[in-house]
DNA sequence: TCCGTTATTGACTAATGAGTCCAGAATTGC
DNA sequence: GCAATTCTGGACTCATTAGTCAATAACGGA
């Protein structure tokens, strides 16, 4: 063994994550990043390879928690459908500068769409686990009866997915709680009275 | 008078405007743009200002340009809720390298979030556009019955936004024609089913 | 205590960034 | 053809960029 580490890894990698997620990738410098993280230049380089590695460290840790917060909320009610519209309702943010923040995800899509393998795995993964949830949730909304049994689950969950990127949007152009919300209890509601 | 331009400004700027498009404001250089504009370094300095005030043009004539053909959609067809359908279903390009590249309209936002006056202030003038026309596309469906009379308008129009939002980066994540167009028609579907 | 290993620090590099300067070229009005 | 004006090209500046290096510091194991 050696000389241990200083700095908290995980706490540093949350750093990370707040700046990237504040600024994008290509916006922030090398330095952003040491300054937040208050961590020397060759502890990074070190530690987390390079600027481009820790990016996708720093939204790995995102879409995780994202993801289990949303999966969390999903199945927190009683009813399957009130599920789906916690989900959704659950994404916005009640202070306006959390809602102005936006979503990572959604910004590093915008950023690079496709162009980036890693990326691209890793929003596969964390994409498909909140999709597989979703649908399970619609098949008990279904057998619920509180959506019709003539609903097509996959389209629903693609059509709630894309709410979801468009509330994720809509909030990051500055639109009202009262909007956002609004706009989210609409969509589910057309759900319902199918 | 003196010396008149060699370059054709208009055409310049709409170049401009797709490397801006595909890479967003940050990752482009001034270099990037030069080579994509075919024009020296200080004709691009003396006819637009710089690089921050390109971008403003570039995205200004991006909107305007999405607007009109947007709206021309909109009122395309005889039936106003299938004029609807075909806004919403007309943002997705049928080719997939446009597809991919998003919509640069959402990027801005993604990038920028309300950080940029100049830039709250474009996306202002033509999204309240678009609301409009849409608010009044919205009243006449009512009228002819095509959705139901106690739906908000104000409340349809902004799920028809949302989705159109959601759409895009739905796109730019590599999201399949017939899935996006099935969501598409899943929302609009919605709205009748009222 | 001493050695091997790893962490830290700050200076460094080489490239690239946006934006400027200036000398020469091209055009119109006269 | 000349003068006034504007455009063009390329060299230039100076700040910032991502990433590296080398010297020193701190630790665990023997």
């Amino acid at each position: 063994m050696a000389r241990p580490r200083e700095f908290d890894r995980d706490a540093a990698v949350q750093r990370a994550m707040s700046v990237f997620w504040r600024k994008g990738y290509a916006a922030t410098s090398t330095d952003d990043l040491l300054r937040a993280m208050n961590i020397g230049r060759q502890s990074l380089y070190d530690t987390f390879g390079d600027k481009h590695r820790l990016y996708l460290e720093a939204l790995e840790r995102y879409q995780r928690e994202r993801v289990a917060e949303n999966i969390r909320r999903l199945r927190s009610t009683a009813s399957p459908l009130a599920g789906i519209e916690a989900l959704v309702i659950g994404i916005i943010a009640a202070d306006k500068p959390t809602r102005e923040r936006g979503c990572m995800g959604v910004g590093s899509i915008c950023e690079f769409g496709n162009t980036d393998p890693d990326l691209v795995t890793l929003r596969t993964r964390s994409g498909g686990a909140l999709h597989k949830a979703l649908i399970e949730q619609l098949r008990h909304a279904q057998a619920a009866n509180e959506i019709g049994a003539n609903v097509d689950i996959e389209r629903a969950a693609r059509f709630v997915e894309t709410t979801m990127f468009g509330l994720q949007v809509a909030a990051k152009a500055g639109a009202s709680l009262q909007a956002l919300r609004d706009t989210a209890a609409f969509a589910i509601a057309s759900l319902r009275h199918r």
